[in-house]
Parts: structure tokens; C-alpha cells; sequence
DNA sequence: AATATTTGTTTAATCGATTAAACACCTAGT
DNA sequence: ACTAGGTGTTTAATCGATTAAACAAATATT
């Protein structure tokens, strides 16, 4: 790679220190330098095309100009148009956005933690892996500004933005048993994450408050680790089968909906009349799918951008945590028409 | 944020100048260092917990271990598939990804060129704009190491990574024809980009060397300016009216197949009887549409990988240019089940 | 015993910026 | 004429690392 422009060939060109050049292009005392030399400065920062290194500027002034993103799979459509949102709340700021995958790992997140930390990143946005307590603690100790997103831990205080997922799932189960769906039932994650357990909770509450007696081949979990694709089938043939088979299903993700549909669907069963669906997040899919799916809309786009300001703000100073959750919105389709 | 621990603090506690710490730190000079004494550095290391500062590190040393990632957008899944590869393959050589969306313009393109050599990035991964050809000259200039990936521009000489889009574009066409086809419609990009034309240079020689004369109405172009879903409705409005519809459509991309399918599934066009379809890319609605989608599989995989290691190889010392097109493959499904 | 070599460590320059403090030189006030 | 203040610029320290070169002390060589 050819030497890059530094202040110093620009001052060797006009004949100054760098001070002065220094001064001039960051517009500092600016009453004091002799105009003309301002300009001849000025001049020559464009003739040699000088672009300051950001990484001289950052060590003096232990500044970045850098956010790190920590999700848990960046090819995950929710995250990537999370990453997005967030890239351009962020460039607004001047930040730039470095990213790392996850993988639902607390241990690789640590690790990311730590590489991101090593560079200096002014702040994180972290979507954090199951059992990431003593990460955030390690955040905290280290008194590095972050927010987290999409979930949070309830015992631990800190800035996040989260859906509220309790009310989005007790609404599309409402809405299941006013569509008539005598037993619904719950495809989620096998894990102890917040959000998740309160899409759990949403379902449970719905069922008692509706007088629904709840049978436990309704509910499914599956784990991050194992083969997820089969899980979901295993799980799906567990509930649809049996003496108590379920005639609607909410999925607890995105991820968990693109397998149960495909299994779904090869399995020929019909939408809604056999069974009845609700997804959490919007996928291309919903509107593709023959029966266009009712769905739990995230504010995936204020989601981002009022994480990245809270984090901006408590990057500028130090400020009071801020817990944002959002309502989601519950779009009625195809998917949960069922006829009784 | 909390001040972090330096060299200078271990040096300190052990009572040894900072340049011995490095050294061990380093494993520099290792014949020639007291064991003692590293073992105590080492120690203090582990106790203090320290990490270097690599914002320094790169300073001194003029290397970041960072690449810059500059996509189209990176919401799109084609795109968000390949950052989540070339980051794990970045991470195995202990490189992180910076990434910026460039939305199809060569301007913001550009700006994201400087802000992320600015950044002094190692190298950049880069799917350039439509009349990205000056940008290409600007990283040339500088010799910055990079590669491009998903397009090239023929006439410069640059390390590339590519599909072989002609002759995907040939094959998926010679499939439409061979199912019996006869009036087989292309959908695409109003733009020079390479791959795009060659994707319509595919379609049209596939229709000479099967003898089946042209129909202007069969191929549409859409830009990217516009309201792209609008645009994809008008365009099919008019391959599927007239007075010569078209009885097969690829797709040339999966955003505008995404938009296609809705509006043809919104419309109750039966596939495939009324109309045949393929795709460039894998979808999640692939297998959800009722007639599974018969598509173009790009090696995606390879992509990343082979373009990250091209990368790094370049970085590492100067290479000759490497190109490297790669082959897709058609997978066969219901979407192209034609009955005469 | 005098010199050469090895060993172990420190000094100091450097990367490319920023910025407080110092320093000449000029002008104005008394 | 002398001092105080203002103007315009430079000097030098600093951020946190790396590393060539210097150096002192111990050991080996003749």
C-alpha cells in the first residue's frame, strides 16, 4: 500500500509545523493564524489530497468513531435489517459499525466482547446469547457504554430496547381463541432467554385467562444447538400427532417459522383450515405462502434507531439507564381465517 | 469509560521498563530474557488483565487486521449470507469485517471507500455500484488491496470473484425452453453492471441458438432509483398482457423475484401452468410457494471464502490479479413443471 | 590480565495525529 | 522608553504500543 498524506508533508510543503497545520484544518484558534497562510495550508491539504488517519486521531483523542454490533447471526434476516438500521442511524453520527456473529454463544460473544473492546470501540449494541450475564457484568465493570437489543435481562439493570413480547404474544393467542382455535399451541426456543420466556409467558397467560386447559404436547421447545431443521419436525409431528392434536400454532421466531412451514408444507397440511398460524417477525415468505401469514410485526426500524441513540447519548456522558420497550403489532392475514 | 490497563502499568508493577514487557509479552527475544523476570511480566499481565490496545498497535505497525465489507445493502439476504462468511473466514485469520451499504450508488460508494480507508482498513471486499469504475481507479491509485465480488468491470483489471452469470442465465433459459416454453420473459436491472448484463446476454443467446424469435416485451428492465415494487408490477403488467405474454419468467435477481411473486401470487396467476418461473438465488419462499421455485443455487460459499482469501493473500504481498468465475446451479423443481 | 562476547535490560525514536505551553515579535498605553 | 498585552507560530509532550540501538554487567577467550 503507497504512504499516505500525514500533516507532516503538508507542513514540510508550506513551510510550518504540523501544530499550525493542525490547527488550521481542525479550525482551532482560529482567530490567530495569518489568513494567508490558513489558505496556503488549506490549499495544499487539497492539492496533496489529505485524508487524516483516523487511527493517529483516534489514539490521541481515545476515540473511535466506532460501534461494535454483536448479534447473534448477521445472515439472519431480523438482524441484518437491524445491522442496517443501525449503519445508517449511525453514519448520521459520523460511527461506523464493526460486526460479529454470535452464534447464541455466550462464550463466543465474550470473545467479541473483548476483540471489539481491543479496538477501542466507543460502544456496543449486543443482542445477547443465553447465560451473558457475567458478560454484561465484565461491560459494566469496564464501564463501556453499550445497549442491548431484542433481549434483556430483567435482573440486571441496564440500557435496552426489547419488543414487548409478553403483550405481542398474549395478543396473537388472543386472537387465535377469538378465531375460534380450541388448542393452540407454542413452537419456541428451548432456552432461558427473557424474550423468549416472555413469549412463554404471553401464551400461558392467555390460556389461563381464557379458560383453556392447557395440554403440554402444545408447547414445544427447541434448543440452539442441535440440528434445528429436525428438531422443528420432530417437535411439529410431536404436536400435531398424539390424542390431543393442536389446531393452530404460534412460532416463537422467524427462524423457527421459515423450518415449521417448509415441514409444513410438505407435509400437506392446509392453511388455516387444518391448522392455523401466527409468526413472530414478517418474513418474504408470509406474503408468498398460499395462505398470506398473520404475523407479530417488530418496530424493527425504531428498535435500531433508539438503541444506537441511546447508546450515542451514553457515549457523550454519562447518563441514567434507559429501558425502551416497544409494543409490537399484530397483522391480521390469511394464515388464522379459520372457518369452524 | 474506565482508563485501560497499558504496558506502562505492567511495567510499573513489575518494576521493569516497557520494552522488556513488550518483548515478553511478544515472545521477542526469547533466548535472552531472565525467566524470572518474564514470568513475573507475564503474571502482572494475567492479574492486571491485560489487553493490548490495538488502535496503537495498528498505528505503529500500519496494520489493522480489519477489512472493510462494502455491499449493495447488507438487509438483503444475498448479501447479509455473504458478510456472516467472509466474517467467519475473516475471524479465522484474526481479521474483523467493518461493513457499509452503498445502496447501488457509486457517490455514496466512494464516500464509504474514503471513510473506510480512512479507518485504514487492510483491505476491502466490494460489490461495486453501476459506474464504480472511477472508485475501482481511486483503490488502484492507492494501491489498496481489494476484491470485487458478485461484479466485475471486463474492461479493468482487477482481482474479482464472480458468478458465472452468462452462463447460469444461458442454462436456466435453455431449461424454460427445453420444458417447452415458448415465449420465456426476463425480468431485470436496468443497469450496465456486468453481471447483469451478462444475465441478459444469457437469456437473449439462449433464444438465438434455439431458433425462437424475440419479443421486446419479454424482457423488462427495472432501475434501482425507482420504486422498484411499482416498477416490477408495471413490468410484469405488460410481459403477461399484450398481445405475445409471456409463458415463463426468469427472474434476475432475488429482490426482484421477491416483488414479482407477490404481485403474481396476488394476482392468481397459477404456476406453473399459466407461467413458469426461475429465480437467481435461493429464497425462504422457495420451498413455502405452493410450486417449490426452480433457481439459480450461486455458490455462495465459495464466494465469500475465495474472495476473503484472495484478499488476504494481497494483502500480505503482491500478487498478480486473481479472477475467479464461478459456476451456479439450476435446481429443478415444481415452478418449471410444465404440462403441454 | 586484558579484551571480546554474551546476556539482560533500558533508552529513545517512531507511527500520525492533538494541544498546552513557550516563544518571538509587534503594537499600544502610560 | 518601558512594560503589558496581543498576534502568529513553534516546541514538545502525549496517546500506547514496537523495536533498533545503546549500555552495563557477567562470562568467555586468548
Amino acid at each position: 500500500m503507497k504512504r499516505k498524506i500525514s500533516l507532516k508533508d503538508i507542513a514540510a510543503k508550506v513551510g510550518v509545523s504540523t501544530a499550525l497545520v493542525s490547527y488550521v484544518l481542525n479550525n482551532k484558534k482560529s482567530g490567530r493564524i495569518r489568513v494567508e497562510v490558513a489558505q496556503k495550508i488549506k490549499e495544499a491539504a487539497r492539492e496533496l489530497n489529505y485524508r487524516p488517519n483516523q487511527i493517529a486521531k483516534s489514539l490521541k483523542l481515545n476515540k473511535t468513531y466506532t460501534l461494535g454490533l454483536i448479534v447473534a447471526d448477521i445472515s439472519n434476516p431480523f438482524f441484518s435489517t437491524l445491522a442496517r438500521i443501525i449503519e445508517d442511524e449511525a453514519d448520521k453520527h459520523n460511527y461506523t459499525v464493526i460486526f460479529g456473529s454470535a452464534d447464541e454463544n455466550a462464550a463466543k460473544s465474550f470473545k467479541l466482547i473483548n476483540t471489539l473492546m481491543d479496538r477501542q470501540v466507543d460502544g456496543l449494541i449486543i443482542a445477547p446469547a443465553e447465560n451473558a450475564e457475567s458478560n454484561i457484568k465484565y461491560l459494566q465493570d469496564h464501564e463501556m457504554p453499550f445497549v442491548l437489543i431484542d433481549r434483556n435481562f430483567p435482573a440486571i439493570s441496564t440500557n435496552w430496547v426489547c419488543l414487548n413480547n409478553f403483550k405481542a404474544s398474549f395478543s396473537a393467542l388472543q386472537h387465535l381463541l377469538d378465531r375460534g382455535s380450541k388448542k393452540p399451541g407454542l413452537l419456541t426456543y428451548k432456552t432461558s432467554l427473557y424474550n423468549i420466556s416472555e413469549r412463554k409467558r404471553g401464551y400461558e397467560i392467555a390460556l389461563l385467562e381464557n379458560n383453556v386447559m392447557f395440554q403440554p404436547t402444545w408447547l414445544k421447545e427447541v434448543s440452539f444447538s442441535e440440528d434445528m431443521r429436525t428438531a422443528v419436525e420432530n417437535a411439529l409431528d410431536e404436536m400435531l400427532g398424539g390424542n390431543s392434536p393442536v389446531d393452530s400454532i404460534l412460532f416463537s421466531s422467524n427462524i423457527l417459522a421459515t423450518y415449521g412451514l417448509k415441514y409444513i408444507h410438505s407435509r400437506d397440511i392446509r392453511i388455516p383450515d387444518d391448522l392455523a398460524l401466527i409468526t413472530f417477525d414478517e418474513m418474504d415468505a408470509s406474503d408468498l405462502f398460499y395462505a398470506p401469514l398473520t404475523y407479530i410485526k417488530q418496530p424493527i426500524q425504531d428498535m435500531g434507531e433508539i438503541a444506537t441513540q441511546i447508546l450515542l447519548e451514553n457515549i457523550d456522558a454519562i447518563k441514567k439507564t434507559q429501558q425502551v420497550k416497544l409494543e409490537g403489532d399484530l397483522i391480521i392475514r390469511k394464515s388464522t381465517e379459520m372457518v369452524e
